[in-house]
DNA sequence: GCCGTTTTCGGCCCGACTGTTTTCAGTCG
């Protein structure tokens, strides 16, 4: 539980820095720091213990000094210094869209802006754009994005969200007094957007569990609500919700409080009177409640799409696609273009994982910022999966993430046709008008050699807005040309988005699950790609990574 | 701030493109 308020204060040191104008490799230090330590697979707390923080490369002295005081108190006097002299409400603004440094030390030093809310109310004024430099755009422009921003405040990604609600879990289930604990509402429905983090536990002593709580450093606030529920606020900015119930009534705390409000309000219309009283029996699981009220189970990611009970009535539920269905990840980089692991270890992991195959898509050369392989580099990379595939128990194919640029695609289509997998994206002109960007994507999809399109909107979640595509202009062509669409699986992107996964189905497209990890880690974002397919009505066929190896390389023969 | 030494300092370093503004800050994977 140390490693995120280390990262979390680790990044605040970092932005401070940003808008103090400290050297540039002292913030690149932090930065770094902040990610080696979130990605860590034990806590920094042990490393401390064994005094081996300097090990990890990226840490000296003085980090681990730093390091070691937030374990012990929560956070460390460089940030306090930091904070004194810039409030720590700026680092917000370095997120509004076209505010950089240099414009949040001109807000802040020249009309005192601290935070969204007053750039807000300045931007309103029109006092903004009688700065220099900025004009009646760019302030139109800052509004928007800080309005979006602070509707989105206090909301994590499904995939923070989660990552810090399985951590609570694991460290609630060491608490002697508790007997179990269960992450419901938002989080085990995949939504993409979490604005609250839900948890069912079974506690005989509720005072200690809060005292426990409020122990913990990512914890700024905790207060009980009534006599079942407490609330607590993290530094993070989202709230945390745990109900509290008795051993015996765990199941059906879990069961109600997993569904969405609208939801619940269906199915118990249909629940008579006479079967609710009897729901407080014990249960040992959710599929007891479900035969008990008469209904197929239905999974926790269908539980706020209200047909799901109207098919459910009429047991009619698709059958729904699995984590252990996937059989390999074919969207993934290296180290040969921004990815931060080589072939073999990126390899090694999906092995591990148990997956048959897996694809090496590298960027293509126009996306220079991510080193993007010219067709001479690609043809060496090939040579190095020739030998790893003859070594490994895992079928590496060679494939490209090809940027499909204004009118061509980045490589010609003799590169193409050599390789196991092609996938189209774009990766530039984001604004561009529908006309444009429809005629880009339309001529990735009539490529013959294109086998798929990833993250076919470009949405980020809690971030950018899709481009302007017609969606179902796009559907057909790729069910026209057989080009599978990518439901890309990092919480960043979640693109497609479980509505458009079921739209897509039902015009008849298939699909694909890819993480696109740069990271060993991020081949974990699976879980995150099949809650949205699972959310979108996809069933195991529907998805062409669930195909075993020979019948896979059948498909892309085609 | 870290690292690696020809060991106590010097090197580390995305960069082309965009858009609004009038010279440069912000953006992208």
């Amino acid at each position: 539980m140390n490693n995120l308020i280390v990262s979390l204060i680790f990044d605040n040191i970092m932005n401070l820095l940003k808008i103090k104008g400290a050297n540039n490799y002292k913030i690149i230090a932090y930065e770094k720091a902040s990610r080696l330590i979130r990605d860590l697979e034990i806590d920094v707390a042990e490393l401390i213990k064994e005094d081996r923080l300097t090990e990890i490369s990226g840490i000296g002295e003085g980090l681990a000094e730093n390091i070691k005081e937030i374990v012990e108190t929560g956070t460390c006097q460089d940030y306090n210094d930091l904070a004194k002299e810039y409030p720590p409400t700026l680092i917000s603004l370095l997120k509004v869209s076209g505010v950089g440094v240099s414009k949040v030390k001109q807000f802040y030093s020249e009309i005192g802006i601290k935070d969204l809310e007053s750039l807000k109310e300045e931007a309103q004024s029109g006092a903004l754009s009688q700065l220099s430099g900025i004009g009646p755009k760019t302030e139109q422009k800052i509004l928007e994005s800080v309005d979006k921003l602070l509707s989105e405040k206090n909301k994590l990604d499904l995939g923070e969200a989660a990552g810090l609600a399985y951590q609570l879990k694991d460290y609630i289930k060491g608490f002697k007094e508790v007997d179990s604990i269960e992450v419901v509402g938002g989080i085990r429905r995949r939504e993409e957007i979490i604005d609250e983090i839900d948890l069912v536990i079974v506690t005989n002593d509720f005072e200690k569990t809060i005292k426990s709580l409020e122990k913990l450093p990512i914890i700024s606030d905790v207060a009980r609500l009534d006599d079942e529920i407490i609330l607590a606020d993290t530094k993070l900015g989202i709230g945390i919700k745990i109900f509290e119930t008795g051993n015996s009534l765990f199941w059906q705390k879990v069961f109600w409080s997993t569904g969405s409000k609208e939801y619940n309000q269906k199915l118990k219309e249909i629940i008579n009177d006479e079967i609710e009283d009897k729901i407080i029996g014990t249960f040992e699981d959710e599929q007891e409640i479900f035969k008990f009220i008469g209904l197929p189970y239905i999974i926790p990611e269908l539980r706020d799409d209200l047909e799901s009970i109207d098919r459910a009535k009429n047991h009619n539920l698709p059958s729904s696609i699995e984590l252990k269905n996937i059989k390999g990840d074919l969207h993934m980089h290296s180290r040969w273009s921004d990815g931060r692991y080589t072939i073999e270890e990126m390899a090694q992991a999906c092995q591990q994982k148990g997956y048959e195959y897996m694809a090496i898509c590298d960027h293509t050369q126009a996306l220079t910022v991510a080193n993007g392989l010219t067709p001479d580099r690609l043809k060496a990379q090939w040579e190095e999966i020739d030998k790893l595939n003859e070594t490994l128990d895992i079928t590496i194919l060679k494939g490209a993430e090809v940027d499909i640029l204004e009118d061509r695609l980045d490589y010609d289509d003799d590169i193409l046709a050599q390789l196991d997998i092609v996938i189209a994206s774009v990766h530039s002109g984001f604004n561009n008008s529908r006309e444009k960007i429809m005629g880009r994507i339309m001529m990735a999809l009539e490529n013959p050699h294109v086998h798929i399109l990833a993250h076919p909107t470009g949405r980020l979640v809690l971030g950018r807005g899709a481009y302007n595509i017609d969606f179902e202009r796009l559907v057909h062509k790729a069910i026209e040309t057989n080009t599978i669409l990518e439901i890309n699986a990092s919480p960043k992107r979640l693109d497609l988005s479980h509505q458009q996964v079921k739209l897509a189905h039902q015009l008849g497209a298939k699909f694909i699950i890819n993480t696109d990890a740069h990271k060993v880690k991020q081949l974990n974002n699976m879980e995150f790609g099949v809650g949205v397919a699972r959310k979108g009505w996809l069933e195991k066929d529907d998805v062409i990574n669930t195909l075993r190896v020979d019948e896979l390389k059948e498909f892309l023969a085609r």
